[in-house]
DNA sequence: TATTTTATTGAACAGTTGTAAAATAAGATT
DNA sequence: AATCTTATTTTACAACTGTTCAATAAAATA
């Protein structure tokens, strides 16, 4: 299979489309394989050849979207040291920007009955930041593992929350939410 | 559809035995409503009867597991305060002893590609418990959602660690590393 | 015990799943 | 432009899904 292919590029660009038209109506569970193949107009053995089931073709949206974190991260003047909070600056947390750019995605991921899969793919992202963030504090030992995926899940945990908010805060809002809970620990 | 009725309570105990067998054999999601029925000898009908798929009989057990953690909290002079490091003896933190205590199960909600419900089935009832310990603190108005999610989601994150650790460390490390990383925030 | 209630069964149905093989056609390669 | 490569289609198949209905049998009730 050549990812190149003019042939494959076509009828993915074609699911991927289908399944944006398809999520508007229902939610990702309760898409069926032959729904998506007619909605798409291609054979439901092409589908096979690609994926496995249609939660495949949302993993391929995510790692697009991953990808798009990661970056953000990239640029070299951003730092985000979730254990330093008194140098921690509010507009230098990039990851509740990130979400309510991709806002309707994670109200996909966040939901109900949906695979795991989706949370713990944000959830490494997150936590390879951590880690870049962190990489002066080395001191620690073992007890790191455990140290970088609290911090992760902890800002999972308030995203959790804001999704359940409906996303209503705005992301500087967040960014202001984190900040004060940190800074609860110094009192 | 009476829950005291013989004839439920006989085949309810069929599948519950049923699907014991199959998941020693094969993943949850792997398993058919088809195949459960065959193993509890029941018919199909039954089956749809009292649940949707096979996964509302997972639930099923992780209700009873949730009441048994939400006991473990009630007996009155255990108190939990992740707010409050100075006071947290790790003796008293019993979530972690409840976990290993229902490994094999949890190993099923933190896998891979399984439905995110028991996730935050867990969480819910972590979140609660951080609610119930930190009665003292009311101050913080709109702030506290954030915390109790930010609060009992690091929780989780430890919990996704120990997991990924294949639950290798015992309940009392895990309340020494939670401890450890508290008291990180106080240097 | 006799009667009523209702959970369970058995059968049938259209639709979906996952897989496989040969035929076709679109695109890559020379 | 001609040939090679392979993605896509077509068709077929057995198994599973989710639902419905009448018949049955098990348990509750009087």
């Amino acid at each position: 299979m050549n990812k190149n292919d003019l042939r494959v590029l076509k009828t993915k660009q074609s699911i991927h489309l289908a399944l944006i038209k398809l999520l508007k109506k229902k939610p990702l569970t309760h898409i069926k394989v032959t729904e998506l193949c007619r909605e798409a107009n291609i054979n439901r053995g092409t589908f096979y050849f690609h994926y496995q089931e249609v939660g495949d073709v949302f993993k391929e949206f995510y790692e697009e979207i991953m990808v798009d974190l990661k970056e953000s991260y990239q640029a070299p003047y951003l730092h985000t040291n979730f254990l330093d909070v008194a140098n921690l600056d509010p507009k230098t947390v990039r990851i509740f920007h990130h979400i309510k750019k991709y806002e309707d995605f994670y109200k996909i991921v966040f939901s109900q009955d949906v695979s795991t899969h989706y949370y713990f793919m944000l959830f490494d992202e997150i936590r390879s930041i951590c880690i870049e963030d962190q990489n002066t504090l080395q001191q620690y030992g073992e007890l790191n593992d455990y140290l970088y995926s609290y911090s992760a899940n902890a800002i999972m945990g308030l995203i959790i929350e804001w999704y359940r908010h409906d996303f209503k805060d705005s992301a500087d809002d967040m960014n202001v939410h984190l900040i004060n809970i940190l800074k609860l620990r110094e009192a």
